[in-house]
DNA sequence: GCCCATCGTTGAAACGTTTCAAAATTATCA
DNA sequence: TGATAATTTTGAAACGTTTCAACGATGGGC
C-alpha cells in the first residue's frame, strides 16, 4: 500500500485544465475565471489534495521567507537566557513586521553544527555567539547568503552590530574606581575556546578570542590605569554564563580573596549570581561587597539589590541585526551606545 | 550583470564527473575515490560553490527536519511569556535530542495567519493557542503533516496534550473555600473569540469556545457545589494574559466588589497582576485579598508573597508534543495532572 | 587467460512547483 | 462584420538536488 500523495498535476488533469492555470487558481486567483477556478478547487477537495507544497514552491521560487538565528548552545537556551531572550525579542518584532519567520538553530553539539548551519532552509543568519563564532560564521558566509552577526566582529564582507563594549567597560571599572575600591575581583564571560572556567590571568582576556572580552580589557586597562592601576592586579575568574556555574566560581573567588570589596561581572546574570555567592558567604551587598553588572536585562531592575549595571539596548541590537539582514545594502557595522545605571548594589567600601 | 549561481552540475562539470558523483562528494564522500573526491573538492573551491542547496535537496529528498511552533500571536510573545518559554523549553530539548530544528511560526495578523502555516517549510506542527486554535488547527492538519495540539482537543485524528484543568479548577477553589472564603473573584482568560475583556456571566464560561475555560468551569462548579454556591453567585472578569491588562481588570473587579476577599486567577501571570491590582488599592495579599493562580510559573515562587497556584508540568507538557511529532504513533491524548502548592498568597478572610 | 565479485561511476529520472511567452478566447468599437 | 484590444489559458522550461539501476574497470582465484 503506497500511498500516492496528491499533486497540482494530478488537480490540474481531474479539472481538465493546464498545470499553471491550476497554479494560478492558489496563488492569483483573480487571474482566473471564477467558473474554472472553482471546478479546480472541487477537483482539490475531491481529491483531498494538501494545498501546493512548499518544496516544489521553494525551488522554484526562491525566497523561504525565513531567517536563521544561529546561537552556540542547545535550542531551550534561546528560552532560558535573559540576554538571548530580549534579542530575539527584537528580531522576532522586525521579523514580524516583514512577515518573515524565524527559524533557531542551535549548534551545541560541535559535530553536527556544519550539518545544521549548511541544511537550514533560510534566507539568511544572524549569528550570535561568543563560543567558536568564527567557525559558525565562516560556515553561514559559504551558504552565500546575508549573514549578520552580532557582538563579533565578523571580519570584512559582512555586516555586523556591535556595542561600545570598550567604553561600557572602563565606565564600570571607573564608577568602582571613583567610589574608592581598589581591591577588585573581575568575573568574567569565557575569553577563548576551549573555555577555561576559574583563575586566569589579564593576558588572556587581552588577547581574548572574542572581540567582546578583548575591547572590555581594554576599558578596564584604561579605566584603572587612571588610578595607576594594572589589570593584572585584578583576580580574575571565567565562568559559564549561567547563574549556578556563575555564583560557585563567585564563592571561590570570594574565599580566595576575602580582602576584595568589589566585584566588576561581565554580564548581569553574573552579577546577580555574585550577589547570591556574596550572600552565602553572609557578606552584605553593597555595604561589604560593591557588584556591577553589564547588560541591564529586566531582572537587574528587580533584583535585591537592584543592581548597578552597564546598560546596553538589547532588543534595539536584535532590531537593527534584522534590519540588517533585510535591507542587504553594502556591509556596515553598526555600534551602539552604552550608559551606567547606578543603582543599589554599589557603595563605598567600608 | 546576471550572477549565475553556481550549482552541483557546474563543479561535475568544472571536474569532469558525472553529477551523481559529485553528490556522493558532498554526502557520502566515503563512496567515491579519494583522488576524485580531492579533484572534486577542488572545482568547488575554485568555482566558489556554496555546497548542496537545501533547496534542492529537500525537494528531493523530503525531509525538512525541523518543525514548527504555532501561536496565535506575535512572534516575541514566545520569548516573552513565562508559560510559553517553558513549552518551548520542553520542545526545544526533544528537538535537539532527535537533531530536528524548530521553527516559530507566528499568527497574530488574521489575514495572513493561513499563508503562515501553509508555506512554513517544517514536518510537522505544534499548536498551541485559546484563541481561533481551531482554524489553526485546521489548516495545519490541511498540510498532512503531523500535528499535535497542546490544551486544545483538536479533534479526531489526531494527537493532543492537555492537563486536568477540571481538576486543576476544583483545587483552586476549594483551597478558597476550605480557607473560609465566600465572596470570590474569578480573573478569567479569553473564553471564546472574539475575546470579551470585563464582566462577563457564568455562562460564557460554561459554555465556552475553549476547551480549557469549559473544563474549569465544571471544576470550579463542582467545588462551589459542595458549599451551596453556584458559580453565577461569583463576579467574573474576563481579560487578556498580560500583566498590564490584567492590572487594570483585576482594579476595575475590586473598585466594583471591595466586599471581595479572594481572586481566582486563570493564571499566574494574571494571579500577579491581580497582587499588582490590589497593592495598588491598598490591600495587603493574604491579610485582605487572597490570590491564587494557575500554571506555577518560576516568578510564581519568587514574587513577593510567593504565589499559591495550581502547578502544572509546563516543561514536560513540551517534551510530551515533542514526542508525538516524532513518534507518529496513532493519534492520542496525553493528559497530565496537576497539583496545588500552597504558598503566602492564600490566607482565611478576616 | 577466464570468470566473478567488488568497487566506482554514470546517466537519467524523479521531486512539485512557478513563470512566461505565446496561443486561444472573449469583449469592444467603428 | 471585421479589426483590434483585453482577458484567459496553455505548454514547456526551469529550479538544484538525490537516487538507483546499470555499466565499466579492477583484481583475485582457478
Amino acid at each position: 500500500m503506497k500511498k500516492r500523495i496528491v499533486k497540482l498535476a494530478d488537480v490540474a488533469k481531474a479539472a481538465k485544465v493546464s498545470q499553471g492555470t491550476a497554479s494560478n487558481v492558489f496563488n492569483r486567483p483573480e487571474l482566473v475565471r471564477p467558473e474554472v477556478r472553482e471546478r479546480v478547487e472541487a477537483s482539490a477537495r475531491r481529491l483531498a489534495y494538501s494545498g501546493p507544497d512548499p518544496k516544489g514552491r521553494l525551488l522554484r521560487g526562491g525566497k523561504v521567507n525565513a531567517i536563521g538565528i544561529v546561537m552556540a548552545d542547545d535550542t531551550a537556551y534561546f528560552f532560558r537566557d535573559p540576554f538571548a531572550r530580549m534579542l530575539l525579542s527584537g528580531i522576532a518584532e522586525v521579523c514580524d513586521e516583514r512577515g518573515a519567520g524565524v527559524a533557531l538553530v542551535s549548534t551545541n553539539r560541535q559535530k553536527d553544527a556544519a550539518w545544521r548551519i549548511q541544511t537550514a532552509v533560510v534566507d539568511g543568519f544572524i549569528v550570535h555567539c561568543l563560543r567558536v563564532g568564527d567557525r559558525l560564521i565562516s560556515l553561514a558566509r559559504k551558504r552565500h547568503l546575508p549573514v549578520v552577526a552580532i557582538d563579533l566582529d565578523g571580519g570584512t564582507g559582512m555586516s555586523s552590530v556591535v556595542i561600545d563594549d570598550r567604553q561600557g567597560a572602563y565606565l564600570a571599572a571607573r564608577h568602582l574606581l571613583d567610589l574608592g575600591h581598589r581591591k577588585i575581583g573581575l568575573l568574567s564571560l569565557e575569553a577563548a575556546d576551549p573555555p577555561r572556567p576559574g583563575f586566569v590571568d589579564a593576558e588572556r582576556l587581552r588577547s581574548a578570542e572574542y572581540r567582546t572580552e578583548r575591547e572590555r580589557a581594554a576599558g578596564y586597562s584604561a579605566a584603572l590605569a587612571e588610578h595607576g592601576i594594572e589589570l593584572d592586579q585584578l583576580t580574575i575568574m571565567e565562568s559559564l554564563n549561567e547563574r549556578q556555574a556563575g555564583a560557585s566560581h563567585a564563592r571561590e573567588l570570594l574565599a580566595a580573596r576575602p580582602e576584595t570589596t568589589a566585584i566588576i561581572a561581565m554580564s548581569d546574570v553574573l552579577a546577580l549570581a555574585a550577589i547570591d555567592a556574596a550572600r552565602a558567604r553572609g557578606l552584605r551587598v553593597p555595604q561589604d561587597l560593591s557588584v556591577v553588572g553589564f547588560d541591564d536585562i529586566p531582572d537587574a531592575a528587580t533584583a535585591d539589590p537592584p543592581l548597578t549595571t552597564v546598560a546596553q539596548p538589547i532588543v534595539e541590537k536584535g532590531r537593527i541585526a534584522a534590519r540588517l539582514i533585510f535591507e542587504a545594502g553594502p556591509p556596515r557595522t553598526e555600534t551602539l551606545g552604552v550608559k551606567l545605571v547606578e543603582r543599589a548594589s554599589t557603595a563605598r567600601p567600608r
